[in-house]
RNA sequence: GUGGUCGUAGCUCAAUGGUAGAGCUCCAGAUUGUGAUUCUGGUUGUUGCGGGUUCGAGCCCCGUCGAUCACCCCA
């Protein structure tokens, strides 16, 4: 059994899961479409160099990357950023700004996995290029909120964490640090909550600042600041903001992004960052050698830790438990009763098909008891009768318990008809 | 990449160093044209893998793989 296994850090997807995996698609795409957003898709390998270009070579110990049979450096994507902004710059002219764009798609990182990190995960993205506004950002803010409202996790269960890149570049400038500290600063400011304050107190002070200092401008720095006014005055009309906390120890690990930063974050279980994001106005002239410079802003959600939170969420439960009893299963069953009807009954199986209908029989002889409980068990509204009594067909209504005879010749419309009617009966009262 | 804990049937878990088990699931029958419940019977294991110690290892030791937790990282 060993060696059948999965490959460390990849998932199987049983059924289960992997209706749960479309469901989580489904909500993604219907509130992505629903902010005017279109579906892109890029390819899941990409040279090394694409991801060297933008984060430099120390990043490439967290790429699943590998040589391939021409000794071509290559890697599978860690996220999916770096090729839109490919994308977006080497045909931004075909399309008209602000370009809306989301995309869905699996991810690789070699990384050590634990709960809530896998090397594959699926992650959704959602990218504004074209327009530098703040408006942007709070539209960006907005896809997320509802994103989290739509998976019926509530306003109680998550928050939104807001900062601002341009706080500490600011910041950095007064202080007069030199800019080549800045990444290293920000890191120190990513897990100042985390870290013990004498080692964040030593590390600052090698780039000459004090802890006291810092934490001092991170205290001012509240929803009044003027960095966050016109994203605030937005959200507000929308009347979101109050998701939002102003959070300047986000700074979203030291890479691409300029400006607003944001994570949506869970409330009750310490997970991890559900999703993460903000804005990249540099990155598309970076990746174009400068012949492109467009603005930027987005966001990532993965699917695992939301996966997570979802399943801790007891009011996320009842969308989930819909939704699947929706999609599982099939409409009616075919009962063969009588064998030597059993033609009659496959013609009518692929008639039913053809009109729609979801359906599903049993491929050998089976006794009529065991052809009843397989109905049952995949869910169907209807069982349809083929036995000695044919040209004419019984159809029971499995909820309501009620049986007819009808002709066979009108058991298409008869089925398609009966399956427009709602659902009545004793288990849904 | 570093360290801790863990690994027994499809699942959840038992088993002083001494014959590998239970519940659930699954399959079949009781029930030959109608779903529940119940009852009966049955399948499934190189105890993650490989070495070592021992008369004897699921149990002890070493290694390895995997899961998990803390680091690291979080594009």
């Amino acid at each position: 059994m060993a060696s059948l296994r999965t490959v460390k850090g990849f998932r199987d997807f049983f059924p289960e899961e992997c209706a749960m995996r479309n469901y989580i698609f489904d909500t993604w795409r219907s509130i992505a479409r629903r902010y005017g957003f279109v579906e892109y898709e890029a390819p899941v390998v990409e040279t090394t160099d694409l991801y060297r270009k933008k984060s430099g070579d120390e990043i490439t110990s967290q790429l699943f990357c590998f040589k391939d049979k021409a000794d071509r450096e290559i890697s599978l994507r860690p996220e999916v950023t770096p090729s839109l902004a490919r994308m977006a710059t080497t045909r931004h002219r075909d399309f008209k700004k602000p370009m809306k764009w989301f995309q869905i798609g699996s991810c690789f990182r070699y990384e050590e996995p634990q709960e809530g990190r896998t090397r594959e995960f699926i992650q959704f993205n959602a990218d504004i290029l074209g327009d530098a506004s703040s408006g942007t950002d709070a539209e960006l803010i907005a896809l997320s909120i509802d994103v989290m409202l739509a998976f019926g996790i509530l306003g109680e269960d998550f928050a939104i964490r807001l900062s601002n890149r341009q706080l500490w570049t600011q910041y950095l400038e007064d202080q007069k640090v030199p800019v080549e500290h800045t990444a290293t600063f920000l890191q120190i400011v990513d897990k100042i909550e985390r870290a013990k304050p004498e080692e964040t107190a030593t590390k600052l002070s090698a780039i000459g600042l004090t802890l006291e200092n810092v934490r001092a401008f991170m205290a001012a720095a509240d929803e009044n600041h003027p960095a966050f006014a016109a994203l605030r005055a937005d959200l507000i009309a929308r009347g979101l903001w109050k998701y939002v906390r102003i959070d300047a120890s986000i700074v979203r690990g030291l890479a691409y992004y300029t400006g607003t930063v944001f994570e949506v974050f869970d409330l009750k279980h310490g997970l991890r960052a559900v999703a993460g994001g903000g804005r990249y106005d540099k990155l598309c002239a970076l990746m174009s050698d400068g012949n492109v410079d467009m603005a930027a802003a987005g966001f990532a959600m993965g699917d695992v830790v939301l996966g997570i939170l979802l399943s801790k969420t007891p009011s996320a439960q009842f969308a989930i438990t819909e939704y699947l009893n929706a999609q599982q299963g099939v409409e009616a069953y075919v009962v063969v009763a009588d064998e030597a009807q059993r033609p009659y009954a496959l013609a009518a199986v692929q008639a039913l098909r053809a009109a729609g209908v979801r359906l599903d029989y049993s491929m050998a002889p089976q006794k009529v008891g065991k052809q009843f409980q397989a109905a049952e068990n995949q869910k169907a509204r209807f069982a349809i009768v083929f036995g000695a009594e044919y040209p004419e067909v019984q159809i029971k209504n499995l909820v309501s318990r009620e049986q007819s005879l009808i002709s066979a010749d009108a058991l298409v419309s008869a089925v398609v008809e009966a399956l427009k009617q709602p659902i009545v009966g004793p288990l849904l009262a």
